[in-house]
RNA sequence: GCGCCCUUCGUCUAUCGGUUAGGACGACAGCCUUUCACGUUGUAAAGACGGGUUCGACUCCCGUAGGGCGCACCA
């Protein structure tokens, strides 16, 4: 409709940076609105800007506190902050229905009188011949006086006919979208309730956006709403539309794969340090850089790195930076992490009630063994598990195998020396245990496995010289009396 | 149906006309080793297809195919 020259557009290099981060309540906090959050709070926070949230509350029959509470939960736990209060899109109607009325005034805007059946028809046959489904603008040039009585009019935009709108987007570049394919929306319906497309455009203004940085499902709408921006002769906010995030096999994501709420993602073991590195890895790169801290992020991060295509959700890579980051976390962080995560999990709660300053002293110092072989919380838990159980312990298969005839001598014979160590170290235990080993001609293994199986129950645990310490002299040398 | 957009190893991506097309996850193999991991070394693995433009295309243009998004008195 205009040429790009002529569109006032904002720039950021004399106006602070403003992003938004704006939801609808409609359900929880999904991994794509997360990833959309951290790039408008990376991006404003790497240059001295701030991110505001908005709650896009209009469709009353849809929007719940419940959503609201959740994304508010899902921000904080991802640790996302926004600047001040979140604002209700609905409670700033009173002001968007001002600025309707004051694109009427303009002639900008105009009463439309069809029925929402009319409409409905209009679309029918559309499809019917095949013809691109849109407003016919019935009522964009007819007298308001030939309305016909007791119809409550919409209120629609004058939408240009000719031209075209030129988004300049920072992640999908120049996009061009014809007149002739936008028709004249609804801008307040006809019980006086403003719609989306003027509710975002208005708020956006009001609140001082800068750069708009949102899911590429928007991209026609910033196209509709750049020609609001124009007519109330408003600038233009600086345009970013991020491509979507798929399902592992690249399809929509559905609740069959990562459509979760990243209260999920906490359920898993996830921790928001690594959620946070593997998002924004996701459509965005930094050259060959994947791990990072999320001071790195702010400090590098930048729109024009965004990539243009949809990406797929992995899991798989998601636990890998999880397990990293879990071994690489100070034992006593991760051991803070691992208690704010068990309220949140399956069996956690219980599971608290038993760790008491001992039990917390203990875990921290089997933490150093057990982060090496966790991915996720809910494995460092599972691991953990040892330290709690009750004597005598129950074995599981593979444990009891390891059991056998001659694992039991094994035992045995490894026990009196134990009972005789003068010092219940890791390091000392294993040098005692690794010349009794050589005394009798014994692999390390054929005393190691047994020793695993009758401390932990399992087949898998720490190195047995740290579990022996950690579980210490009386709970050991108890545990393996029991077996044999 | 109409419009807009996308397409590099299985996956996430680097490359911004000249590279042996790089990295990461995953896979496979070796080493380490008391189990499982960690760690470490190495291997396999990619420019959707067809035309152009150019001395030279993954990179620019056109077309084809496939995919995504949008087209509500939803947001």
């Amino acid at each position: 409709m205009s040429s790009p020259e002529s569109i006032r557009v904002s720039s950021s290099s004399t106006t602070p940076v403003v992003t938004r981060f704006a939801p609808s309540p409609t359900g929880f906090l999904h991994i794509g609105g997360a990833r959309t959050a951290l790039f408008n709070w990376a991006y404003a926070k790497g240059r001295g800007g701030k991110m505001l949230l908005r709650i896009e509350d209009t469709d009353r029959e849809r929007s719940t506190e419940v959503a609201v509470t959740a994304i508010l939960d899902g921000m904080t736990w991802m640790g996302l902050h926004w600047e001040g209060e979140a604002v209700s899109q609905h409670g700033r109607a009173d002001r968007h229905r001002e600025i309707a009325h004051e694109l009427l005034k303009r002639g900008n805007a105009y009463y439309c009188y069809c029925s929402p059946g009319e409409l409905t028809a209009m679309r029918e046959q559309a499809e019917a011949e095949k013809r691109p489904i849109r407003y016919d603008g019935t009522w964009r040039d007819r007298d308001p006086a030939s309305a016909p009585p007791g119809i409550a009019p919409v209120i629609r935009f004058r939408s240009p006919q000719t031209g075209e709108t030129v988004i300049h987007d920072n992640a999908q570049g120049r996009v061009v979208i014809p007149s002739k394919d936008l028709d004249d929306l609804i801008i307040l319906r006809s019980d006086g309730n403003p719609t989306y497309n003027l509710s975002v455009v208005v708020d956006d203004h009001d609140m001082g956006v800068t750069h708009i940085i949102r899911g590429v499902d928007h991209l026609t709408n910033a196209a509709r709403q750049m020609q609001i921006y124009m007519a109330m002769d408003w600038l233009v906010p600086s345009m970013t539309h991020v491509p979507l995030i798929n399902g592992p096999d690249g399809a929509k994501l559905s609740k069959r794969h990562g459509a979760l709420g990243v209260e999920a993602y906490r359920e898993m073991g996830y921790l928001p340090v690594a959620l946070r590195n593997y998002l924004a890895r996701l459509g965005w790169s930094h050259g060959d850089d994947e791990i990072f801290s999320t001071e790195q992020l702010v400090e590098w991060f930048d729109l024009g790195n965004i990539g243009k295509s949809a990406s797929r959700f992995d899991f798989v890579k998601l636990a890998n930076l999880n397990g990293h980051y879990i071994r690489h976390m100070p034992d006593d962080e991760l051991l803070a992490n691992l208690l704010a995560f068990l309220p949140h999990c399956d069996g956690g709660p219980a599971l608290l009630l038993q760790i008491d300053d001992e039990m917390q002293a203990k875990i921290l110092k089997a933490l150093p063994g057990l982060k090496e072989r966790a991915k996720t919380l809910v494995e460092l838990k599972t691991s953990a598990a040892y330290l709690f159980a009750k004597r005598p312990l129950t074995m599981n298969d593979k444990a009891r195998a390891l059991l056998d005839d001659e694992g039991t001598v094994a035992l045995a014979g490894v026990v009196q020396v134990l009972k005789s160590a003068p010092d219940w170290t890791a390091a000392a235990l294993e040098a005692l245990v690794k010349q009794h080993a050589e005394d009798n001609g014994l692999k390390l293994g054929k005393i190691a496995q047994p020793l695993r199986a009758a401390l932990t129950g399992t087949s898998t645990s720490p190195g047995i010289f740290d579990v022996l310490e950690v579980l210490g002299r009386d709970e050991s040398l108890g545990r393996l009396g029991d077996q044999v």
